[in-house]
RNA sequence: GGACCCGUAGCUCAGCUGGAUAGAGCGUUGCCCUCCGAAGGCAAAGGUCGCGCGUUCGAAUCGCGCCGGGUCCGCCA
């Protein structure tokens, strides 16, 4: 027996059908799988085996049925195992078989759930990776959230996870923000320079005119004196200060991000300067090994059909041949200007991570990146050769954020975009995380933040929560009953089940024993919210269990002249709390002892 | 013009990679507190799964074509 009562019972059917049917294929036999019913009419659970097993047998589905369901009934804990509807199989198992289950996840603990699908594979998952430009949006948060989740949850499927963050600190968006920087700089020093003069004397522009930056020109004038700005406090040659302010407000920047990070939790095992990644060669590599499959060429792009640009012109640009893995046009890899294109630039990022040994990438990315997915997985297949490297993207798309139901507009310009620090004040980062993962990423979402903090069933973050609390403070109250002995979960490991037998015990019981299946479905989908929505199921049986003692004296779990069935429903209570905790860990999200 | 994402109850969304009579919450209607927290629970009403073909034992799910919403489309990252 493993934690996975699923798994466990998809072998029995398995050596129950090939015992009956040994000819039966390998590729047939995969397809096989054991599901919850969705109604008690139909027991506990379902097996599709005979509709599989029909075709490469010439059999009619429910002739299988027939003889597998004899021959289930015949094994241990199977109660009952009846053909049903066009061909499945549904088995009724023994109490004592779910009750099991209990001890199981008393003796795991927060491990229970945990899967060696992934069998120690490597994977590296990127996520947030945004410009170094200033503090992170709720834009951004989705996606580390999303990424931050699901790197939870494929370590808990057994996979090796490297979570990496990608930094942008070379191109055009950091130079702009160095001049941002130097414009806060002069300003320090007492510039008599307006606003408009110092935007038209750059070649930028002043992209980032939020005050965020304010700081940043103080620290700068008060390590540099006047020493980076020309005479009166103007403008000076780019060659005597550029560098200098450009790592300087890339740094900084990128201690804001991290603050952000740890603000709302979110944590990376590496950060890649792209900088360095091009200082190292790393692009040269990347040329080099394309070019050696004649997979660069220079060439000249037709305009975009029905969107050309009024300033178009036909240029020759250094062309990856994307159309050969399945792309819709070949992408630029140089601009005509001869420098490298971001994608040049990406394309080296995941040649650096194949070379340290990483055949299995993730990238969460937003959905403005969507038009961007295809050409970076042409490039991963252009680069693993005959190799068996995969990049698979998370899209997160769009966030709205309400307030009284209006959204709020984000314009980082306007300087009116809402920054991940406010929301987090706003309503804490375990609210932020729970509610970023009860939507697929790639549904837009609506981030009501009146329904955030409501305490009702229509926050699932309370919903659950309230559970995990309710789930403590039966304990807590029991442990002050000395007839109860020891209420611990080691001590109530050794509890005799046999008495949990209601309805609602048993619903409650089958959801916890779902918990290593759906951790093992959610990682092969990639889809961290599929977590969100087994908690607040979770949390609905366990509720719908603790009102049914108001009116059904027995099912109350402390009844003091009963010390053993309490101790029974006491083991449930401790086994709900814990998959709780499982599951808010892979969230991310801390479990909350008591309601405030 | 093209690529990608979305379209499921009045509203917000699930639907476990093709399974049985499509599910939650909110809202509406009606119930349940001398009792471990009613910050909760039970029940009813509410659906041509955007539309149309196709694939097969079987489609909300897969394919094709439309319709509607979104993101994007060399010289930004």
């Amino acid at each position: 027996m493993s934690d996975n009562l699923f798994a466990d019972l998809r072998i029995l059917v398995l050596d129950t059908i090939t015992a009956l049917y040994p000819d039966l294929a390998p590729d047939a036999l995969a397809r096989i799988e054991i599901t919850p019913t969705r109604e008690a009419a139909h027991g506990d659970v379902a097996t599709n085996a005979a509709l599989i097993a029909a075709k490469p047998l010439g059999l009619k589905p429910r002739a299988i049925a027939d003889a597998l369901a004899a021959a289930l009934l015949t094994r241990a804990f199977v109660t009952k195992a009846e053909p049903a509807g066009p061909g499945f199989v549904n088995l009724t198992l023994a109490p004592a078989a779910w009750q099991a289950q209990i001890l199981t996840i008393l003796h795991s603990g927060e491990a229970f759930g945990a899967s060696k699908l992934g069998q120690g594979a490597k994977v590296n998952v990127e996520y947030v990776s945004a410009n170094p430009t200033g503090p992170l949006t709720v834009g951004h948060c989705r996606g580390a959230v999303v990424g931050d989740a699901l790197a939870n949850l494929l370590a808990k499927a057994g996979y090796d996870v490297t979570r990496e963050y990608y930094i942008n600190d070379a191109g055009a968006q950091v130079i702009a923000l160095a001049w941002s920087v130097y414009w806060r700089y002069l300003q320090a020093l007492g510039t008599t320079m307006t606003e408009a003069e110092f935007a038209t004397a750059t070649p930028t522009g002043l992209q980032y005119p939020g005050d965020y930056l304010v700081p940043l020109g103080a620290q700068l004038a008060a390590a540099h004196g006047d020493a980076l700005s020309g005479p009166g406090f103007t403008v000076a040659d780019p060659a005597l200060w550029l560098d200098i302010v450009r790592s300087f407000a890339v740094t900084a920047m990128m201690d804001l991000v991290r603050a952000d990070l740890a603000a709302l939790n979110v944590r990376h095992d590496v950060f890649t300067s792209e900088a360095a990644l091009i200082a190292g060669g790393g692009v040269e590599r990347a040329e080099a090994a394309l070019r050696a499959r004649g997979l660069l060429y220079e060439g000249i792009l037709e305009p975009p059909k029905g969107k050309t640009p009024e300033d178009w012109e036909p240029r020759e640009q250094t062309l990856f041949r994307a159309t050969d893995f399945g792309d819709d046009v070949d992408r630029p890899v140089r601009k005509s200007d001869g420098s490298n294109t971001y994608f040049f630039n990406d394309i080296a990022n995941h040649a650096n991570k194949m070379a340290r040994g990483f055949d299995q990438m993730i990238d969460v990315w937003g959905a403005d990146h969507g038009g961007y997915v295809k050409r970076m997985q042409s490039a991963v297949r252009a680069l693993a050769g005959n190799g068996a490297a995969q990049l698979d993207i998370v899209l997160c798309q769009i966030v709205r954020v309400l307030k009284d139901g209006v959204p709020m507009r984000m314009s980082k310009r306007a300087g009116t975009y809402i920054e991940l620090a406010d929301l987090i004040d706003a309503v804490g980062p375990d609210v932020v995380r729970f509610i970023m993962l009860m939507r697929k990423s790639d549904a837009q979402m609506e981030f009501d933040l009146d329904a955030a903090v409501a305490q009702t069933r229509e926050n699932p973050v309370f919903y659950v929560q309230y559970a995990h609390a309710r789930c403590r403070s039966v304990l807590r109250a029991a442990a002050t009953t000395s007839e109860l002995g020891d209420t611990s979960d080691a001590g109530l490991a050794a509890a005799d089940l046999a008495s949990l037998t209601a309805p609602e015990e048993l619903a409650l019981i089958r959801r916890l024993a779902a918990w290593p299946r759906l951790i093992e479905a959610a990682a092969i989908a990639r889809e961290a919210h599929r977590i969100g929505f087994f908690l607040y199921d979770l949390a609905g049986d366990f509720h719908a269990l603790w009102n049914a003692g108001r009116t059904e004296a027995s099912l109350r779990f402390i009844q003091a002249e009963a010390p053993g069935p309490t101790r029974a429903r006491l083991a449930l209570v401790a086994a709900t709390a814990v998959v709780i905790r499982s599951g808010l860990a892979v969230m991310g999200v801390a479990p909350v002892e008591e309601m405030r």
